[in-house]
DNA sequence: GCATTTTTAAACGCTAGCGTATATAATAAT
DNA sequence: ATTATTATATACGCTAGCGTTTAAAAATGC
């Protein structure tokens, strides 16, 4: 996905980057052909060439939501080798970094009123509760214990920012610590 | 908010019972006057007679939200008398039994593009905040150990819901008590 | 240089939604 | 019963957005 040049044509990924630029600003009502043909300084027409419509193009950001900002992680074949509490702390530095949990609140609120989306949503859910949960598991956790400490894991890395957004970066890396060490105590 | 009448005339309650049921369905944007009209089988017009305008709903929606699903628990006074476990333990309970997840994912998105949506949900994190930090306190947490546990434990009432909906009630509960154990161990 | 592929502009008809105005009906208060 | 309050229907002008059409321009391949 590398969209830059704002003047002449637009291409397929320049759609793209400029409809998840206003999926996070103003969550996917906010993704509208006439209105990005306007923020690129386009008319429309160009847009009806590299999408079927509307709901084509909100197909294809699901796809790369998947693909970008879960499969980076949980498919990683890198971070499957490495110890388990090494891995949580990769993870939760990967999240931070990469800013994985941008999307998380424009996409889950749309998945509540739309089947494709949420079906999306479903996928992402299973694939980092099989990847948190193994995790856990190869430390040697068992039933509800297990659960309980993936399911928090998971929930805290997901909503950390979405939800304390504005707590400083410093605390952050502190608190990032001391919970890593208390979901992994036995 | 007791709104049930269908015939005849519209009350400002059922303007606004409606309304929330548009908003936990469609999120904000599904929030619209024409809308709430047909669903009502009236015109819109009695609309303009109990609000302002669009927003003016808008805004009463929030003030009901920070009330019913969160002050009614940050402000209970029974709650704040009783044994701090004992209290952690009740509000968790209130969060199933009142659904107090209800519009976390409507909200919160809303209020990523809107001023007024993003007061009201600073407002409800702090109050959560203080009210949950101040339980772990009064056990003797301390520091960074105080915030860990007040996030981790807040973080995951407001999105367990949201996020793993579809996790049978039984489960849930047994969850419950091993999450409360692991956030309380010293 | 010429043909093909890729992208654009401009214009059309259609729908949903906002807020306003005006006149009127139903309910409650005295 | 009369009056005031609380809602309603209907209609208007305005805007944004969808997807389609037609003709043309810009880039690319040969």
């Amino acid at each position: 996905m590398a969209a830059q040049k704002r003047s002449g044509r637009v291409s397929k990924d320049q759609w793209l980057a400029t409809a998840l630029e206003e999926l996070e600003k103003g969550g996917i009502d906010a993704v509208r052909v006439e209105r990005l043909a306007k923020l690129l300084s386009v008319a429309k027409s160009g847009f009806y060439w590299h999408f079927n419509d509307r709901r084509d193009l909100h197909r294809h950001l699901l796809d790369y939501w998947f693909q970008e900002y879960t499969a980076v992680v949980t498919s990683n074949p890198l971070l499957l080798q490495i110890e388990p509490k090494i891995r949580l702390e990769r993870t939760m530095a990967m999240v931070e970094e990469h800013d994985l949990a941008k999307y998380e609140l424009a996409i889950r609120a749309w998945a509540e009123h739309d089947d494709m989306a949420r079906q999306f949503v479903q996928k992402v859910t299973k694939a980092r509760l099989e990847f948190t949960r193994r995790i856990f598991s190869e430390m040697g956790f068992k039933g509800d214990e297990l659960e309980t400490r993936t399911m928090l894991f998971l929930c805290y890395e997901t909503w950390e920012i979405p939800t304390f957004g504005d707590m400083s970066v410093r605390k952050r890396r502190r608190l990032r610590k001391r919970r890593l060490e208390l979901l992994t105590s036995k």
